[in-house]
DNA sequence: GTCTATATCGGGATAGAC
DNA sequence: GTCTATCCCGATATAGAC
């Protein structure tokens, strides 16, 4: 714990939103948890308002590189035999960063309503994450012998991308007796799922043995 | 307006909460836009607390029934050569539905946290439209030659009721340029085109239509 | 049923000592 | 940088007259 203040305060905030929600925590709640006063709280960051600022400045930070990645170079996805396996990892890592920051998934249009630079923001991360899912949509299609037509492709990006930034407000709501640990394994299973129907043997075998991967998890939970 | 005040108060509020999210609506806003001072709403209803659980009782009331009749009587969706007609009205008439409690969508935890009956309340809507929605895809791909094994159609059926459930946030955040009054057609052919890849030549069809109707509806828009 | 007036309470925010 | 004490304000809630 040899973070400075305002980084402690950051990371606690971010937690607190994450486990109570983040209308149901004050400024002094946040003080309370790290044991200093809500003035000491207020020395470094003037009230919720500008935490909530540098919070969504951090999640923007690491999540835009992240997201631009395939969009940037669709090769990174696309090339070799084993674009399933880099498709699968790449979601992995996107849910894991977004799962951090998960209280802003769980409630949009409340901190948009608040902060005009959020909801610019975070319509700009929705728009690139579209962009995200055509890609990764395009590079899981990319060796059937058919293509999908154009529209076809977006209607599925945008499938895509719905599920993706939804995948954690539905799991917590309908998957609450499950292992939370797997909420982000369920959610890249959940995305394969939906481009599946549009794949063609190799791929279909690997997204299977998924399934079957993630059966076991399951039931290890028993 | 012969309606009651009591019936004023509930219908402004769920306007009010629509429109501005409801965690920046107060119970005075809404005495305000009533033109009744706040002494009187709380002779009425006691607080906003006593005017949530009165709405999400409403939305039970109206939601379950429609949502169980598939459930409850699968011939409905699925006789005859039109179920996919009969779909795309059910599902019409669902996120219409849904659409006049919309605030509710856009931020379940929020209330969820602050009402154990609504929790609870949410939790058992969001299982009777996952079984609505597995309804909904038995009905459609019913005259499929192979028919999908069991967990496939399971898998299915949480896609859709991911999409349903969150359609109007989704809608609200990346559409905002599109038509607001499509936001249910949209939302329909959305679904749809998750359950395409699975269909018949006869439904493909179909499915091509409403989405060239659909087009056409947006053209007009420019 | 509806109003006005008022009490209460909690979270946001600041001043000034250490 | 951190604390204590305090102020401010908006939202909730009640009392009592009409």
């Amino acid at each position: 714990m040899s973070l400075k203040t305002a980084e402690k305060i950051l990371l606690t905030a971010r937690t607190l939103f994450n486990e109570q929600g983040e209308s149901n925590i004050t400024a002094s709640d946040i003080a309370l948890e790290l044991d200093i006063s809500p003035g000491n709280l207020y020395y470094h960051f003037k009230g919720k308002d500008s935490i909530h600022l540098a919070l969504f400045a951090e999640l923007q930070r690491q999540l835009v590189p992240l997201l631009a990645t395939p969009v940037d170079d669709p090769e990174m996805l696309a090339e070799g035999e084993s674009s399933m396996e880099r498709c699968w990892l790449f979601l992995t890592v996107v849910l894991e960063q977004m799962l951090e920051y998960r209280y802003l998934y769980h409630n949009p249009p409340a901190l948009m309503a608040r902060y005009p630079e959020i909801d610019r923001g975070f319509r700009r991360l929705l728009r690139l994450s579209h962009a995200t899912c055509l890609a990764v949509a395009a590079a899981l299609l990319q060796q059937q012998s058919e293509d999908l037509p154009e529209r076809r492709l977006l209607t599925l990006s945008d499938t895509l991308t719905l599920n993706l930034t939804y995948w954690l407000s539905y799991d917590a709501l309908s998957n609450a007796d499950q292992r939370p640990d797997a909420v982000v394994h369920r959610g890249v299973l959940q995305l394969l799922a939906t481009v599946a129907p549009y794949m063609g043997q190799d791929e279909r075998r690997f997204y299977d043995e998924c399934e079957q991967l993630y059966d076991r998890m399951q039931r290890t939970n028993d």
